[in-house]
DNA sequence: AAACTCTACACCTCAGACAAGTTGGGTTCG
DNA sequence: CGAACCCAACTTGTCTGAGGTGTAGAGTTT
């Protein structure tokens, strides 16, 4: 389960391969994991680095130690926040997952769009085809619309995940179109026109690709 | 100030020792701790055991180390929740969002899987073709070939939507298989290895379609 | 004044030794 | 036979000393 690690301590790199495995399910909650000495041999670190990295977990309230007995699992649940994680990673690892999330939504979009979500959709479209003089403007009706169809596909797992991004992907694409304006406006707005239709045609497949296809151009652009 | 009853481990007690001294405001935020030695030799534990209860707070967000320069106060006290969204919402959203995420990532994986990582998966895969006795042991080999994929995607942030998802999909998963068992095992682990060996192949376009096929087939299993 | 080099000092990692606590099996005693 | 005891083999806890690696600032050069 050694997942290639190579960058920042030691100590930390050997308490994220704990925790993988750890979520993974491979030691339930409760229950005891192997001697450090055996641990320390398996992960290949000394036996005080494997005992940092229990007690930074145990720190977070994952791992309990006690002498004599052993290190058990206390629970699998992290302590991180989401904007913490989001604030740490690079823009385009957020723009990937973003793909991953909208992709699936546009899909689902057009099984279960009702005909209030495509009024919805529309607006939004239609607001965004407007003159906007500021790159936070556009920004703003821009996600306004790719809100609205992740809202359409009425799952909330994958709303709230889109919500999250908004800020850390608001903030790169405003740094973007001050760096490089869209050269070909009408094309843009052509290419969410098609997405919309593709949902309200209740084609998944085209959808899907219609949305993959104008993230990952942006993704493009962005290196 | 005079020391309270020395209870538990010496780590532990040095911890709460600085984290009292730090809400004290001895060392205001963002601003450096004296050095191992002299922490150590001043609080009267070993250097090691001074290390642990620095790693232990560290845990909690309240220091951050920085190699060659220093330990630095960080925050002075914590809070979050992101699982709790998770608990509120059906099984059914979760997986669907777990879907998007893992057909991106094997994609992903399709492109990017190391050599290590590939190792890793078929690990995982060996450990899955095992015999297990309980669902909950079933669940868990299963599990973690999953995470390798995602982990093999060499995305944080994907990896860290998917580890979100564990711990529901994780019950969920058992709860199903004491209801109905697979009925067929062999097409079952087929389908992981055909998933693997897409990746490996570095076909992003089979890699998605195998992940969401299985995935989907487990979604229509549970409802 | 800016850029470069170098050195002192910080944390990081390891190995080994011993202390302290827990567990479980064997023994002894009632 | 059962309960109490004892002990040996684990476990984690702590300390030390030796190197390694990275940073920041003083000093030098241009």
């Amino acid at each position: 389960m050694a997942s290639a690690v190579q960058h920042g301590r030691l100590a930390a790199q050997a308490a994220e391969v704990l925790l993988g495995r750890i979520r993974a399910g491979e030691w339930a909650l409760g229950h005891k994991l192997p001697g450090e000495t055996t641990l320390a041999l398996e992960i290949g670190v000394g036996r005080s680095t494997l005992r940092e990295a229990i007690r930074e977990l145990a720190g977070q309230g994952v791992l309990e130690s006690r002498q004599g007995s052993g290190v058990f699992v206390m629970s699998t649940d992290i302590a991180e926040d989401w904007d913490v994680v989001l604030r740490r990673v690079s823009v385009a690892s957020v723009l990937e997952a973003r793909v991953a999330i909208e992709a699936e939504a546009a899909a689902l979009a057009a099984h279960r769009r009702t005909p209030s979500d495509l009024r919805a959709m529309r607006r939004a479209l239609a607001r965004r085809s407007g003159s906007h003089h500021t790159a936070e403007e556009f920004a703003g009706v821009d996600m306004a619309l790719h809100r609205e169809v992740v809202a359409a596909s009425h799952n909330e797992v994958l709303l709230e995940l889109f919500d999250g991004f908004v800020p850390r992907v608001r903030e790169a694409m405003i740094e973007m179109l001050k760096l490089r304006p869209i050269h070909d406006y009408e094309a843009d707005q052509a290419a969410h026109s098609a997405l919309v239709e593709a949902i309200a045609k209740r084609n998944p497949a085209a959808a899907a690709e219609r949305s993959r296809a104008h993230l990952t151009g942006a993704h493009r652009a962005l290196s």
